[in-house]
DNA sequence: ATAGTAAAAATTATCTATAATTTTGAATTT
DNA sequence: AAATTCAAAATTATAGATAATTTTTACTAT
């Protein structure tokens, strides 16, 4: 998610963030059209920026686009979260490997206060805040800015599978991973630590899911 | 304009790529504005489709947009090209892992053809095209396509690198790597193939080089 | 000469309007 | 009753026009 000062940001970008907060917190199912005119006239725009704002989810791969015939919200097979749960473990790992030297004491505690803040979570929402933002702190510091964006995508679409699986019962849970991974990176085994993320990140649930329409179906997400 | 596009490719989609071949061939240098006036008046359009246009190089991180400033087309530092080649070696690796047990004899005989035809390559773009569908071959099987989507991307930036670099000088030569991991996979050695497609996605040259506007400065490629 | 400033030109971002295509739904036929 | 066809409605894609912003240029003052 390419992010810009929230003042000088465009039409198209607001919009299109919003739609992706959407469809990551599962409000529109898979499949569902996204018609041009309508989020135009909620938004008070026309329907120019929501065209480029479906560009910009097409590249997220949140939506998915067919020409003359609209846009849709992206659906996701098992094939699907396991592929965006591989992507994240080969990226994450590596930006975890240049990360590592320059991870100091203070990044440790921040990311120590993140899981922690995940322990506690009485929601879904709240915890993957909490996981999204240990994983940013010990990967900034890798400073590869493209590689921060891919992951910022991966994120994203991995988060749209565990709500959708997870949208009401939720129950906390200590995560023994984040903390495992904190105490390699204070030894200085980064090896170490890049193999529980790589791990920890692939880790995949599976179970029976109400969707919003009342059917029951098998959902699954990735919970790293 | 006669809109019966013969294909059913959109008009935004037409001329992103476009953009995309001649900033990844180098014709327009890094930095320069992309004018979206100027652009709709070359290709017959009206800006809307430009502007989608736009947005989609940007994904493809082709173009970098500042808010009512305009797009330009990125620009890179060496430090942008190690990360784009760490990347395509983290992603390679892992589409190799997973096409590897899906690939025929034919497809590696396809995969010799395309690295013979590497090395009788005339020039650098003849060169380019052999390499990129030696890859191609190889980790189609995988069968993740939003893997091989960053894949193709971060290959569109390497060829941009590349372009730059050995623009008018190119002398061929016989590629070790490739017929080394063509030699592990008919082995079924795997892992081996993989550890060689890591190092050699990540081989870069450097060289001094003249852009198109008569200065020298260092340049750099990735070549694998 | 150089720096600062204001007017002019160019450009971006958006809106309204129009053409083309697809989807919907009813009427007709098998 | 099911399938097919054709017209109407909805929707997408593009074009043309307008307002807002930035960049450029020219002018003035030091």
């Amino acid at each position: 998610m390419t992010t810009t000062s929230a003042k000088e940001e465009t039409l198209a970008v607001r919009i299109s963030r919003i739609l992706a907060e959407r469809i990551v917190a599962g409000e529109i199912e898979p499949g569902t059209r996204l018609r041009q005119d309508h989020v135009a006239e909620e938004f008070g725009a026309s329907h120019v920026p929501v065209r480029e704002a479906f560009r910009r989810l097409e590249a997220q791969g949140l939506a998915v686009s067919e020409p003359r015939r609209g846009v849709r919200v992206a659906s996701f097979a098992l094939s699907e979260v396991r592929e965006v749960a591989e992507m994240r473990a080969a990226l994450e790992v590596l930006a975890l490997r240049h990360a590592a030297p320059h991870i100091t004491p203070a990044i440790l505690d921040a990311a120590e206060e993140a899981t922690k803040a995940g322990d506690k979570s009485r929601d879904v929402r709240e915890w993957e805040e909490a996981n999204r933002r240990f994983h940013r702190l010990i990967l900034t510091p890798c400073n590869m800015p493209r590689l921060l964006a891919a992951i910022d995508d991966l994120h994203a679409a991995s988060a749209r599978f565990l709500f959708t699986t997870w949208r009401s019962s939720w129950e906390a849970r200590t995560d023994h991973d984040h903390r495992a991974i904190l105490a390699a990176l204070r030894q200085g085994q980064a090896d170490q630590a890049a193999a529980i993320l790589a791990r920890h990140v692939q880790w995949i649930g599976q179970r029976p899911v109400k969707t919003p329409s009342g059917a029951t179906r098998d959902a699954f997400a990735i919970v790293g």
